[in-house]
RNA sequence: CGGGGUGUAGCGUAGCCUGGUAUCGCGCCACAUUUGGGAUGUGGAGGUCGUAGGUUCGAAUCCUGCCACCCCGACCA
């Protein structure tokens, strides 16, 4: 296989698809704007899944499953969120297909739906309109519910896994009786995404609220985690929404409380999706491939064994590969011993080294005498050899070294690329110049922030949660400002 | 949807201007020799030239429509 390999420095977007094609991760489909998610991508988003999935758990929710068509009257009720979706909305008008002239298929047009159906963006309103049968009593809340499913947002243009027109995710959407609760909700599950995001995908966030402008369709509040990619492009990662009542009211969900009085049910939503997949390659990867954190790969380990052509060496070298793959497994490691014999070791080198295997072990007759194998590590492309007694542990401690250099490295990047400006000239500086986050005085208007958007491209990612609360002056206008907040190019 | 570009074997490409049935590399298959950083040799298979029309004796090549993808804009997780 040749490998076609593009530099990082010199088209960072052609970089970013040659990888997600070249490491198999996914590819494009007949479907415009729909991607097929390969094996080995879609054996990381099974990562994601199991390890969000366990936190979503741990906080008390539940897996449930909702349709994926919406009838279009829902989607009416909530004036803002109909008006945030209507634009990219796919719609099911028929239900049936007939032959047409010249043996073609065609829509019947005899079956037109009474009701046409939307194929969900989201499914706020399909879960509220359920919501009102399951909630009569204070008793029956909160309701915790999160779902894995797809969604379709009929988009102009698409990437791999950062924007495509059908995505997966998963959408958590709750029900509580008070304002206090639903909020507290909100933060938590920031907090779980930037935990995962942190601590799995080894990619530092920012923690922050979303103005009114990036707020989503039908939301009281926005909360958000915000992360970096090695272009200096910020990319939003997760989002968690306080919908207050707005929903209750659109969809009439009343519950009794305690003083036997009718009240509207406070609401959240939260969802993180496939484009996880697009800030991890962004993250980390560099021009040899993808860098996996250890947390997170499929595959942590490979044993490539060094055969030699005599029958007895190369059966006592496999039998120390399986050892060291048995010895692993043990501990929980996920190993794979890579014994082909048709390729050679330089080979199964590189094309791991693509494929983000944070360590790769190599054993040979050599190593066998001496009792020792070749570590490499995929981050720093070191390699060394070393003792093979209690490799397990070493392989171990050095997972964890791994997993903690990556994050750093990203977090050393990350902050490297916050700039603290306080005039028009360094703000547009930054920008162009220095890319990345722009902390700046903006005056709260939209009428500013937009006016920002339009001249620069840069949008308020976000006003970071715990902020310093300093006085300054816009940016842009002059006008008194309380507190500071990031400014990015963004995905 | 607007501007620009691309589409030839699994991948990357030459040929197109100046029309005559497709080039090369990698990969694939077989065998042999190899195997501590992308092996070598020999033989072999594989192509509706994105697609639908048109011009022509003849179209990968010229003309038109359509489709897909990439880059830039508007939009967004």
């Amino acid at each position: 296989m040749e490998i076609k390999k593009i530099k990082r420095s010199e088209d960072y977007s052609a970089w970013y698809n040659n990888l997600v094609k070249q490491a198999d991760l996914a590819e494009h489909s007949a479907v415009k704007g729909c991607m097929v998610i390969k094996p080995y991508g879609y054996a990381i988003w099974e990562k994601m899944q199991t390890e969000l999935d366990r936190r979503f758990k741990e906080t008390g929710h539940q897996n449930a499953y909702f349709p994926l068509f919406i009838p279009k009257s829902f989607f009416s009720k909530e004036a803002s969120h109909v008006d945030g979706f209507a634009k990219e909305c796919a719609v099911v008008t028929h239900y049936r297909l007939k032959n047409g002239e010249n043996n073609e298929i065609v829509v019947d047009e005899d079956a037109k739906l009474e009701e046409e159906l939307i194929v969900r963006p989201t499914s706020e309103t399909i879960i509220w309109n359920t919501y009102r049968d399951w909630i009569t009593s204070h008793r029956d809340l909160p309701i915790l519910v999160n779902q894995w499913a797809n969604v379709v947002r009929w988009e102009m243009r698409t990437r791999l896994f950062l924007r495509t027109t059908e995505f997966l995710w998963q959408e958590g959407h709750t029900a509580h009786a008070t304002s206090d609760e639903a909020v507290a909700e909100t933060k938590q599950m920031l907090e779980v995404y930037a935990d995962f995001a942190e601590n799995v995908l080894a990619v530092p966030v920012i923690k922050g609220v979303k103005t009114a402008n990036e707020r989503f369709a039908g939301a009281i509040e926005t909360y958000c985690i915000e992360g970096l990619m090695q272009d200096g492009k910020a990319l939003q990662m997760g989002t968690s929404h306080f919908l207050g009542q707005n929903f209750a009211k659109a969809f009439d969900v009343k519950f009794t409380s305690k003083e036997n009085k009718q009240e509207y049910v406070w609401a959240t939503s939260w969802g993180v999706s496939t484009r996880l997949m697009g800030a991890l390659i962004m993250s980390h990867s560099d021009d040899e491939g993808l860098v996996l954190p250890p947390n997170l790969a499929p595959i942590q380990v490979v044993i490539v064994p060094i055969l030699s052509k005599k029958e007895d060496e190369r059966e006592a070298v496999l039998a120390k590969a399986k050892e060291i793959q048995q010895g692993l497994k043990k501990r929980g490691i996920s190993v794979k011993l890579d014994d082909r014999e048709n390729t050679t070791p330089g080979f199964k080198f590189a094309e791991y080294e693509l494929k983000g295997i944070p360590v790769r072990i190599a054993i040979g007759n050599r190593d066998l005498q001496n009792n020792t194998v070749e570590i490499a590590r995929r981050d720093t492309k070191e390699k060394q050899s070393m003792s093979s007694i209690d490799i397990e542990h070493k392989v171990e401690n050095l997972l964890q070294a791994i997993q903690q250099n990556i994050f750093q490295k990203a977090m050393d990047y990350r902050d490297a690329h916050i700039h603290v400006v306080n005039t028009w000239d360094e703000f547009n500086d930054a920008l162009e110049n220095k890319t990345g986050f722009v902390s700046a005085h903006w005056d709260g208007t939209t009428e500013t922030e937009l006016k920002i958007k339009e001249l620069t491209k840069a949008t308020i990612r976000c006003v970071p949660l715990n902020n310093k609360l300093e006085n300054g002056t816009c940016v842009l206008t002059g006008n008194p400002s309380t507190q500071r907040v990031l400014f990015a190019k963004a995905y």
